[in-house]
DNA sequence: ACCTTTCCATTGTGATCACATTATCCTCGC
DNA sequence: GCGAGGATAATGTGATCACAATGGAAAGGT
């Protein structure tokens, strides 16, 4: 099978010319990454493709805050990289809307406004359902387990007040199902609206806590065992709703 | 009103810097650009940015076949400048799914498939007569003017066979539309999916000529003067249903 | 005290160079 | 002739430097 991207390449940063600034590079592991596809990941690729899954997974999983500064040579500095491979991860953000360049030519984390959040509710209750259903075929009972599993670190990441493994653990459950659909074109605006509600997620959660939250993975994933696609359309669509009301409690209440 | 980018600034390339090729530089005359929100454009912006819209207008109307391959040095030969501002550029044309950079780093214009094709019909089904009908009361009978207006250069470019000018035309009357409703985010989406089929779209016109297209244009221009939503939804679907499997022609006889 | 002005640190941008990898073409052996 | 192998050109990537614009702080004047 192999959907795409195996690629070998040794390269990644030329050890030996590396005069700047030493920091000792490596604190990025670049385990635990998986990446959107579901590709094994073998060796190391390019440093900006490390960067940009670092600064995503950040976004994604609660490491910014909306509103939060973003500097390339700041950001080149914790890495332990040049700014140039920076550059490109953050215009790659900045076009996914994952970050925002003001006209300052600043670089942040958008903040988010009552529209903005409306827009992505209804995109993701458009686009979601719909993965959902593409995907409910070509789901094995093996590929059902590991969802439960997803869902399952969840659940425990919840009782714990772990926001990030909260988050980490919902995202991979979502797209262990919407990737299945084999419909990357799709995937890729979901992704997008993704990178674009992490940071206030984090955010409500910080102020809410994970204790009351409700979710439908449990009748998401009794719909994907009878394989009935209208109610798995339906938990995947209120799954959706109850997660973005909870946030959209943060939203109207103040404006940043 | 101001909808975002009023900048200023000057700077654009610091003439007396440039010593690699001369080349004579501005071969692209930035007027006639327009963006996609209606910003009156006053100064120069970044020339990254300039890039970015050159290479953004010749995907969209048509200067790109699909499959050809794109060279950072090749471009920056064309436009008459370094290779920097075209990494920047080509790096966000990927993001959007505009490009495609394939695993031996070669940068392309990305082939279509019956696949691809299809969520992109979804997707435009689903995400385009929404816009316009978030569109429609806050569009005046000055914009309608415009938008028809658009629909009239649609027909001669029709008439004459001129392709390019009417797939310019053709976006242009849509999004003069999409605009209007105020959805930055959901337009972003239908942005980057018109980037994804434009390519396509003038092969398939290279091929099949443009005298036999019907759209539904003059519906919509009439939902918009009645207020008539629901005829504004079914006329934008009905045309994004034309003119896709006009282009669907293509996709089905070949893969590439 | 408060507002203005000046100065300096910081930021993004563009250019250029060095390098590893990949593609292309040419040549040589059979 | 024709295919394998090696030299050569071309490509994307990362690093580094120079520069203009901006932001913020310090100093000055009223």
């Amino acid at each position: 099978m192999r959907n795409e991207k195996a690629r070998e390449h040794a390269k990644a940063g030329a050890p030996a010319l590396r005069r700047h600034s030493s920091k000792s590079a490596s604190s990025r592991s670049r385990s635990d990454i998986t990446r959107t596809l579901g590709v094994k990941s073998d060796i190391t690729v390019t440093t900006h493709e490390n960067v940009y899954r670092g600064l995503r997974d950040r976004i994604l999983f609660g490491g910014f805050l909306p509103g939060s500064a973003v500097t390339l040579r700041g950001l080149a500095e914790d890495m332990g990289v040049s700014p140039m491979p920076i550059r490109e991860a953050v215009r790659r953000l900045i076009a996914e809307r994952a970050l925002k360049m003001q006209d300052n030519r600043r670089v942040l984390v958008p903040p988010m406004t009552a529209e903005t959040f409306e827009q992505i509710v209804f995109a993701r209750k458009t686009l979601e359902p719909e993965l959902a259903a593409r995907a409910m075929d070509r789901i094995s009972p093996a590929d059902i387990r590991k969802i439960a599993a997803h869902d399952k670190a969840v659940d425990r990441a919840m009782a714990m007040g772990d926001v990030s493994g909260y988050m980490e653990n919902n995202y991979r459950f979502h797209f262990a199902i919407y990737q299945k659909a084999g419909a990357e074109t799709l995937l890729a605006l979901v992704e997008s609206i993704w990178l674009q509600f992490g940071p206030f997620m984090r955010m409500s959660y910080n102020r809410w806590g994970t204790s009351d939250l409700e979710d439908q993975h449990q009748a998401a994933i009794a719909a994907l065992q009878q394989k009935d696609r209208r109610a798995l359309r339906a938990a995947i669509g209120a799954d959706v709703s109850q997660g973005m009301s909870f946030i959209g409690e943060t939203v109207l209440r103040r404006s940043s």
